[in-house]
DNA sequence: ATGGTGGAAGGTCCA
């Protein structure tokens, strides 16, 4: 089974980009987020048109929204409404054997790290840390998380560690809580676990830098994690940096892995 | 030190 995470910014201007990527790399089920529309208007019909007729979304108008599109039935469906609010960052699908798949949004933070002073910040850090509590009370082992989590855990996830400390995303603050997060729920970073921790590794560059490919300043955002005693079945993973170059570009690129169910 | 761009809106917020 081949699954993918992109965060699309907008499923609808993005429609095209998400069906040939599909297509292209013969995804089976496909992870979205920041569709960024109501339900009403999520575009049903083009993915029921290639095959993708088992979906599960949940949006809002102009901002968040996550989307699950997959070639094949699932099981089970459902989220979870994180620090109280009904903000369409989450959801979950129980795919073959009853295995979970949570794909999430969270909140990318402001631009102040400093939870006194900024709700935003208050707010990342308040998500991640129910989402440790979340996994910690939810015993079943057999999960896969994927999504932005807008955060760059690890020194060679950003292009200068150094000068990234104090920018939300690589915050200490923030990068101690993920990695709690991921040793507590016994998650394995996919990712990390195939390409070594002294390579750099990114999945999001700005739209801010015309010459993103030239400069390179790109961040590692998005993540694919799996439970460790899961681990033995993933074949491969891959950050799809192609997408980057293509005409009306998400600033994040897909990440795919191939797990043997 | 600042602003750079893009998306959903149709002014302004968010990333």
């Amino acid at each position: 089974m081949r699954i993918a995470t992109w965060n699309i910014n907008s499923v609808r201007l993005r429609l095209k980009q998400v069906l040939r990527f599909i297509k292209e790399q013969k995804i089976d089920v496909m992870c979205l987020q920041e569709t960024k529309t109501p339900n009403d208007f999520f575009p049903s019909k083009d993915f029921d048109k290639i095959g993708f007729v088992h979906q599960y979304f949940r949006g809002e108008k102009s901002y968040n929204g996550v989307a699950i599109v997959s070639r094949f039935k699932f099981k089970d469906s459902g989220y979870v409404n994180w620090c109280k609010k009904n903000d369409t960052r989450h959801i979950y699908i129980k795919i073959n054997n009853n295995i979970e798949l949570h794909n999430f949004y969270v909140p990318a933070g402001g631009d102040e790290p400093d939870i006194s002073i900024n709700p935003k910040f208050k707010h990342k850090i308040s998500f991640i840390n129910e989402m440790k509590d979340y996994f910690l009370s939810n015993t079943k082992k057999d999960k896969i998380l994927v999504g932005d989590l807008n955060i760059a855990p690890l020194e060679q996830d950003v292009w200068s560690h150094k000068q990234l400390l104090s920018v939300v995303s690589h915050t200490p603050i923030e990068t101690e809580a993920l990695l709690d997060l991921i040793q507590t729920g016994e998650w394995v970073d996919i990712m990390r676990e195939i390409v070594p921790h002294d390579e750099k590794l990114y999945s999001w560059w700005s739209y801010r830098n015309r010459n993103w490919e030239i400069s390179n300043r790109g961040r590692r955002l998005d993540h694919f994690w799996i439970s460790k005693n899961l681990f033995s079945l993933v074949k491969s993973g891959v950050i799809y940096k192609d997408t980057r170059s293509w005409e009306k570009p998400s600033d994040h690129v897909p990440i795919i892995v191939d797990i043997d169910f």
